[in-house]
DNA sequence: CAACTTTCTTAATGATCCGATATTAATTCA
DNA sequence: TGAATTAATATCGGATCATTAAGAAAGTTG
């Protein structure tokens, strides 16, 4: 087993469990913790320099997560995406996408404004740069400020949980620079027409945008499908 | 503090920390252990007969399913609920119903027509009984197997997590003589279109159906607010 | 001789218990 | 009456014991 760089930030007033947690999941969203890899306790404890009581209770909140799976009297392993899932996913996740945009068109305010169209001329100015985890960034910051302004913390939060799984299969979208004259014109559009409030407009953007990622997405999956 | 009569069932095969899950979920979704209420570990370990370990991993799995809210260096306590969370729930769960009946309408098979037939007379009978939680239990089952003919298992355990927080209103709502009637028609709305894969007509069924809900738990919400 | 089975060892989780620290509340003194 | 100190209480984190499953090695059988 190789050993991994799993960077631990001691936040000092933050509990141990989630510094773990928080240590854990960025692993996995990165992809250097690789789906189907055992999460040991002890293994854990040992490389992060904690007891096993932390590293427990931040496997049982990845679990709730869905980011780690339990075998039972095994223990935990990084969770397998199947193309299943990854549709159920996407089904899902427009669904709640396409909800933050109509609340977004009635309920965001002039600051909201004002922040959306500077993350998207900074995501422009990303895609310039052609680092793919500087526009995955971007991207993330311009639908944040869209789920802000919905007003709904809970959207917020089911989204971002959503989002998690996407994470990595994304990036590789953001990386093909075929697909980004496409996500400038669809942010624009999108942010369009939550300024002119136009409801049905901004929502069928918004579907269109997920699912072009959706297409992406699946083959991706059904390429590295063994 | 009074004593509760929380129920273990020692289902063998279980980890201990599922069981006391469900026990302490199973508690505060029956209002047995009402909002603000604080969560002692030695206590609850005391009552349940386990160590506190099991307890602290449960009541990390209640943390992220949002039943209870943490107080740094003072422990749990079971989570309040304002109308505006209510409000956020309800939103949410009004698009997500939506996504589970348009999907069903393309993908439930003739077992689940089948099932679904027979969940809505079940559900008829059990107005006819006035009983409010057999009401409830034979309402939840109709929706389940709407969720289920959906072929979506990520959409089914979101959409569950959300009915959770709203269960104990939804049992006053249908313990409400004044509501059996129109509950009725609703179901049989939503069932036909379901069956004759109007999408369109099913999505506003199912909309009218939660709205209906979302007008009754907000007043019951603005009554008991102190 | 090979393949399968059985047993034994190892290693990891599951659970209990314990020590340290921080917060809250009560009591005492000014 | 108010502030400060002290005592009680509960979480946070760690160490230990028990249980179980996986893997290796040895023995048996076809």
């Amino acid at each position: 087993m190789e050993d991994h760089e799993l960077k631990m930030e001691f936040d000092e007033l933050l509990p141990l469990r989630d510094v773990v947690f928080n240590s854990l999941r960025q692993g996995i969203l990165e992809g250097e913790l690789k789906p189907g890899e055992r999460l040991m306790e002890v293994h854990l404890a040992k490389k992060l320099g904690v007891s096993r009581t932390p590293i427990r209770e931040a496997i049982r909140m990845l679990e709730l997560e869905g980011l780690v799976t339990m075998v039972p009297r095994r223990g935990a392993e990084v969770a397998m995406i199947s193309a299943d899932d990854m549709r159920d996913v996407l089904e899902v996740r427009r669904s709640l996408d396409s909800l933050a945009v109509i609340l977004a068109c009635e309920r965001i305010d002039e600051d909201e404004k004002e922040r959306l169209k500077n993350a998207e001329s900074d995501f422009e100015d990303a895609i310039k740069t052609k680092n793919a985890t500087l526009i995955a960034q971007a991207d993330v910051k311009f639908h944040d400020i869209i789920l802000a302004a919905s007003k709904n913390k809970r959207l917020l939060q089911m989204v971002n949980n959503l989002a998690e799984r996407v994470y990595r299969y994304r990036l590789e979208y953001v990386k093909d620079e075929k697909n980004h004259e496409k996500l400038i014109s669809e942010h624009h559009l999108i942010m369009d027409n939550i300024f002119s409030g136009n409801r049905e407009e901004a929502k069928r953007a918004i579907e269109v945008h997920i699912d072009n990622q959706e297409k992406n997405i699946i083959k991706q999956l059904s390429e590295e499908g063994r």
